[in-house]
DNA sequence: AATTTATTTATACATATGACCAATACAACT
DNA sequence: AGTTGTATTGGTCATATGTATAAATAAATT
């Protein structure tokens, strides 16, 4: 007789995740449509018999690469949007995500790609951006009463939705090498938000 | 002996794009992962030999796809943004085909993954993304000075680019079947044209 | 130590794939 | 009609792929 202790339980869910990064690895160097269960291995230095006593199937193993990926960026989201501090800070914290995550913008824009054509990831990607949304809406809101623009044309949600396509649509460009403009409308902006900031704090003296 | 003539040179010509129209229905379809030799045969009611002969390698038919569609991207986008009309109709144009396009934009979006990991497709796309910013440069340019924005916070590249990202991720969340804002932003910057529209022309009379 | 279960390895297998080719059909020109 | 180059067909081939499995190895419990 032999039962899994915990440290064996341990071991099995290392091993797991150890593939899970090689998965997310070949998600950025040759993207989603050229993982073979052959190359998963190599690269997480295993045996290829394991990819299916581990996982089942390679589809299995991509939903579990797009389940860990997606609870993460989801909890990165919250966090960040959650601190107290003034919408400007936030708005730097996200821009300096979008300078330095490349590999992790690499990853999440295969497993959009790959949700295109699977219904199945497809919902959870959209739930993904609607967790992200429901997460920046409060300090959006906040934003808005603050810097006095919640009487303008846009609605929150207007609003809400031109915070996230802008950042997607530069995600986007990046990840086909494109960079023109974007220094100059993320700087821009960043000087709008601190005008608005030294307006507000003027007005509160 | 035998050359081809006129005839035979315009039917050999269709028969290609008998494959290329297939092709594009298949990445709408199933995606670029899932397109093999055979299907796309199957799909343009074709033998599958023909793929070779036509194209020499799947690889070279891809080229030939991409090809294809960013020149019409290309002249499409031209052509819309070297009309007279004034700015908000052209915003207004270029939203309808937002909303009339979905194959389009899948077609697009599964050229652009493809293009993330290989950088022939990559540096062709990047030239379409320069093209696109640069029809719409100078209509821009003139919608900033009649709506008198040009001495904002914004330069003229970096509205370009707000226009840019933001048309880019919309399609993109289309793509994953998320929707929700899209119709408040766009209703509210269309309101917000029409403003700026209306203080213009009481200004002028 | 013996037994039982979990893990790992090596190998096998049916199928799918891109590429290729020989044979045939076809159309044009002499 | 005969010749010549092109187009089309059906089939072949080597390789790659996901999955399965039998054998080997390790580890825990009795």
């Amino acid at each position: 007789m032999r039962t899994p202790n915990a440290e064996s339980v341990l071991q099995r869910a290392s091993n797991e995740q150890n593939f899970l990064d090689a998965a997310e690895r070949l998600l950025v160097e040759i993207g989603y449509a050229d993982i073979t269960a052959r190359k998963l291995a190599d690269e997480a230095g295993a045996n290829l018999g394991l990819v299916h006593y581990y996982f089942g199937s390679m589809e299995e193993l991509f939903v579990r690469v797009l389940e860990r990926f997606t609870d993460q960026l989801v909890a990165r989201q919250r966090a960040m949007y959650e601190s107290p501090a003034p919408y400007i800070a936030k708005w730097r914290a996200a821009m300096s995500y979008l300078e330095d995550d490349r590999p992790y913008q690499k990853v999440w824009g295969e497993l959009q790609a790959m949700g295109w054509n699977r219904p199945e990831f497809r919902t959870r990607i959209a739930r993904v951006h609607d967790a992200w949304r429901d997460a920046m809406r409060a300090s959006v809101e906040g934003a808005l009463k603050r810097y006095q623009l919640d009487h303008h044309e846009l609605s929150l949600e207007a609003w809400v939705t031109l915070i996230l396509t802008v950042n997607e649509g530069i995600i986007l460009e990046r990840l086909s090498g494109i960079n023109r403009g974007h220094y100059e409308l993320l700087a821009g902006i960043d000087r709008w938000l601190e005008l608005k900031e030294q307006l507000e704090s003027n007005a509160r003296a």
